[in-house]
DNA sequence: ATTGGAAGAATGAATATTCATTCCTATTAG
DNA sequence: CTAATAGGAATGAATATTCATTCTTCCAAT
């Protein structure tokens, strides 16, 4: 195996491994096994486990974003803009269950809390678009005028939730449903 | 100390610790000195540490649902409780950031999938007050024809979601704010 | 073309740490 | 004095991390 191929491979298996059993079921030992790796080897790509968490994240985003904004056209009204991203986080969620589920893991962790704060407060790359869609929102008066941190909630939270119930099988979306779930959403943020 | 100031010693000192650093930042021996209690102590009580986490739990919704029940009129239009639920809930964790802290916790590990399953096939108190009412406004075409889930989604997602960044200080909520992101919310599932 | 061997990569057994749980002793209440 | 209760050190299982060793690769010298 060629080297980039073992660093692939246990960012594979710690991926797998964590969104399905969260970051307690997957001790390195199993992380090391999964990936037809030696135990040591992983120390060998990342320092420790902390590392290897926080990189799996950060490869996650790059590797999220793209996909989301491809087709996004800045020019077309806020509704559309909204609409159009809204639907491609819920799909990308829905088709990349792994993804969605280390996501949360991560979230829910100490190393999220953190890592949020410095996306609120700083700035981060991905979330600027809709940053960049709610203000310009809000100043054509087509949304409500709430803190955006407040519009962020009204927006995700239910995707976010019903991205999950449909992985763990407590509802089914097919993309008519997607539609009109992002439809309802907008309705909470618009005027 | 007396035998059931003990018990309620280990329960405050368990959730405080579990609230505030996840369960794994909650070892035994942690709690049982933040209890003032002899590590063996805890056993006394509980029978293990699931049995901890979980008894835990079930304290606070029995904590949780009469405040939030309390002057609900189930008489009254659909919009209107809807309204009154969704503002004591967010009041309720905002007063209560440790009980709020641990019930993400909880939700967000094993245990929590495991007991979602029975609240949404199954039944459990509470939740049906709000099912009810999605029901009945659904029948009244007052409410969007959306699955309960989904239903569900909307109105818990965004409420979570902003009570959250309260509690880590990414925004602060006061009576109107409130108000108003319960207002949206309603937006968001009425037709 | 072949070979010797150096540099780097991989390994996994050994180690150190953390943690839930147990168990024996001390303390208290009746 | 006895029985119940509390305490916390001891235990053992689980885990992250290290490190001495083995394996691969690749190139220089013949």
């Amino acid at each position: 195996m060629t080297k980039p191929d073992k660093r692939a491979e246990i960012v594979r298996a710690a991926l797998e491994l964590i969104a399905e059993n969260g970051f307690h079921g997957a001790p390195m030992a199993a992380i090391a096994e999964h990936a037809n790796v030696g135990a040591g080897t992983i120390y060998r790509y990342f320092e420790n486990k902390d590392v290897l968490i926080t990189e799996l994240y950060q490869d996650l985003e790059e590797r999220m974003f793209p996909g989301i904004l491809e087709e996004y056209a800045a020019d077309k009204p806020v509704r559309e803009r909204f609409l159009h991203l809204g639907t491609s986080l819920m799909h990308f969620f829905i088709e990349n269950p792994l993804d969605f589920r280390y996501l949360e893991q991560f979230h829910n962790s100490p190393y999220g809390v953190e890592h949020r704060r410095d996306k609120i407060l700083g700035k981060k790359e991905g979330c600027n678009v809709f940053r960049e869609l709610f203000e310009h929102g809000v100043s054509l008066q087509v949304i409500k005028d709430l803190p955006l941190v407040i519009l962020f909630a009204l927006s995700f939270g239910p995707i976010l939730a019903v991205a999950r119930d449909h992985i763990l099988g407590f509802v089914n979306m097919d993309s008519a449903m997607i539609a009109r779930t992002v439809d309802a959403c907008w309705d909470g943020i618009k005027r």
